[in-house]
RNA sequence: GCGCCCAUAGCUCAGUAGGAUAGAGCGGCGGAUUCCUAAUCCGCAGGCCACAGGUUCAAAUCCUGUUGGGCGCACCA
């Protein structure tokens, strides 16, 4: 509805002024309260340009702005332009609601294939919470950009190839060795959490003494079996947590294919490479970096720098256009990296947007619990799911913008899970459902579109409704454009605020505008389940 | 030291790409239920938007500096 009124008001303003250099300067919001539905306050920014006052320009613009969907427009404070909008206005955008559902709010598939990367996290350890916020944010951002028309497939990277999973490795022989009852020394900095002695004894359980051979443990067999192991738990974790995945990417498949030789070429060719100390350097600098990076070590390995080249090579070969990799924090330092390397092979500079989140800090009584993998002392995506439930967790994480610091109080989440905003979304859902309901069992027909008239529809409580559910398009629209989910959940809520407003005041079921009523219910229902599907929140009819 | 992120009500956080009187939840106080789900709604109290300057008709929002917290600055991943 807003590209709608902004349109007209362009047209109006072209109307009166002759030119439309100005277009991109007109903006339209809700209005405050009682000041009508919708407004602008772009003759604030023509004043300057135009040597007018904005009360003039407002004046001027509005004489000629003609439309059926606009009953009334005024002027207020010294420049703002206020619309009351018509009930053709309404029934025409319902109507489409009522008609085309989910599919009223889904653009025109745009055949442009987009990659979200996420979680991503070492096979060498369970999922903990950060990896959590990771994964809703991935998970919805790729739901909210497939509405968008984009050709959206999710990703997940499994770093199977570098020094640590060597480490995960020897940490789970360590036990391996004494199941197997040989003498055995942990590895410094080895992953100490319990899962890996258990990997150990699954190992032992199911192939006994079979990768030892002469006292010496078969490393790589090993690592598979880890490896394989821990992919199973991480992917069980996501499945619980309501997260799937279109590709699971082996690092290592990049070594197989060549692909990580390839990309040292591409590199030597493009000019951009030196030697020195006898390792393989990337003249990152050109490219705003403030230092040069290593591509192959002196010891002839590659470095994680190289590979992750070659994987956004692959990415590119692939045919996406755009790129998502969401990383926390302590990755934040490999963002302007990964950008030269990017431009170093001469990929579109826009080809790669980085979603930074910031640090997950759970409390329990009060204090901080401290999560490291290799101390073994975190707290689990699946601990925490089991604790709040999926549909509590997912909202949590989602509730704060990624580039601020998240606070997970568990005492206060078990304590007070029923006071989670998520039930209070459900519940409404559920609520307005029932209305509808109702009415089928009480035989009220709903006559239609062409039948109701929503300038019946004045009371305070209607009118907030309406104008929020005539702005969810354009909401979703921009959300998936800044990649800002966290205003998911406040849309939501929003919604259900002004829902359950309205159901305190007002009763459907046999009141005297009850046409126009269940046509707004049935739209805020449709609306209300679009987001809660995008957020991945379970609808439930009854609570 | 350099780079980036954050700082808004007692607490947890929003603030729609500079716009009208800075909002919500929780907590506190006071109300509402013969009626479609009270897991709800309405009202009150609570603010130097960290601090100091600047840009603008207009700043929580943009710029500069300061303070406090976090993250990053590897031939680790």
């Amino acid at each position: 509805m807003i590209k709608k009124l902004e349109k007209i008001i362009n047209e109006a303003i072209i109307k009166t002024y002759g030119r439309d250099t100005l277009r991109e300067q007109v903006e339209i919001t809700p209005a405050p309260e009682g000041m009508g539905d919708f407004a602008t306050s772009f003759p604030f920014k023509f004043a300057k340009i135009l040597h007018k006052s904005p009360q003039k320009i407002a004046e001027e613009v509005s004489e000629n702005v003609k439309s059926e969907l606009i009953k009334e427009i005024s002027i207020a404070k010294g420049g703002y332009i206020n619309f009351t909008l018509s009930d053709i206005a309404y029934k025409e955008y319902i109507g489409e609601i009522e008609s085309k559902k989910d599919e009223f709010f889904r653009e025109k598939p745009k055949g442009i294939k987009v990659q979200v990367e996420f979680v991503s996290a070492n096979p060498t350890g369970p999922l903990h919470v950060g990896n959590g916020r990771g994964g809703i944010i991935g998970d919805v951002l790729a739901n909210l950009l497939k509405l968008q028309g984009f050709d959206v497939k999710k990703e997940y990277y499994v770093n199977d190839a570098g020094s640590k999973m060597d480490l995960f490795a020897d940490s789970i022989t360590y036990y391996y060795l004494k199941l197997c009852g040989y003498e055995a020394k942990f590895p410094e900095e080895g992953y100490k959490g319990e899962y890996i002695k258990e990997i150990a004894e699954d190992l032992y359980f199911k192939f006994k003494d079979r990768y030892i051979k002469d006292g010496k443990p078969d490393r790589e067999a090993i690592k598979d079996f880890g490896k394989d192991y821990m992919i199973w738990q991480i992917k069980k974790s996501l499945a619980k947590f309501g997260v799937f995945f279109d590709i699971w990417f082996y690092e290592s498949s990049l070594y197989k294919s060549g692909e990580v030789e390839e990309t040292i070429k591409i590199f030597k060719e493009s000019g951009y490479t030196y030697e020195k100390d006898g390792a393989l350097w990337f003249k990152s600098t050109l490219f705003g970096d403030d230092k040069d990076r290593v591509l192959v070590r002196s010891s002839g390995e590659p470095t994680y720098t190289l590979v992750d080249a070659a994987y956004h090579k692959n990415k590119w070969n692939r045919g996406f256009k755009k790129v998502i990799d969401i990383w926390g924090a302590d990755h934040f330092g490999h963002i302007i990296p990964m950008k030269a390397l990017i431009l170093g092979m001469g990929l579109p500079k826009d080809f790669l947007d980085v979603i930074i989140y910031q640090i997950v800090h759970l409390y329990e009584n009060g204090k901080e619990v401290m999560m490291s993998k290799h101390t073994g002392n975190f707290i689990t995506l699946d601990e925490l799911i089991d604790e709040v439930g999926k549909d509590a967790a997912r909202f949590f994480f989602l509730l704060k913008s990624a580039d601020t610091h998240l606070n997970f109080d568990l005492t206060l989440a078990k304590k007070e899970s029923m006071d989670n905003p998520v039930f209070y979304v459900q519940y409404t859902y559920a609520r307005l459902l029932n209305i509808l309901k109702k009415a089928g069992e009480a035989g009220k027909k709903y006559k239609g579109i062409e039948q109701t008239d929503f300038s019946l529809l004045t009371e305070r409580e209607e009118r907030n409704l309406l104008n929020a559910i005539l702005s969810v398009k354009d909401n979703l629209k921009s959300i998936a454009k800044t990649y800002a989910v966290n205003k998911l959940p406040f849309l939501s809520i929003d919604l259900c605020k002004k829902a359950n407003a309205f159901y305190q005041k007002h009763k459907v079921i046999g009141s005297e505008n009850e046409q126009e009523r269940l046509s707004l219910i049935n739209a805020t229902v449709i609306v209300l389940s679009l987001i809660m599907d995008l957020m991945g929140i379970e609808k439930k009819e009854r609570m």
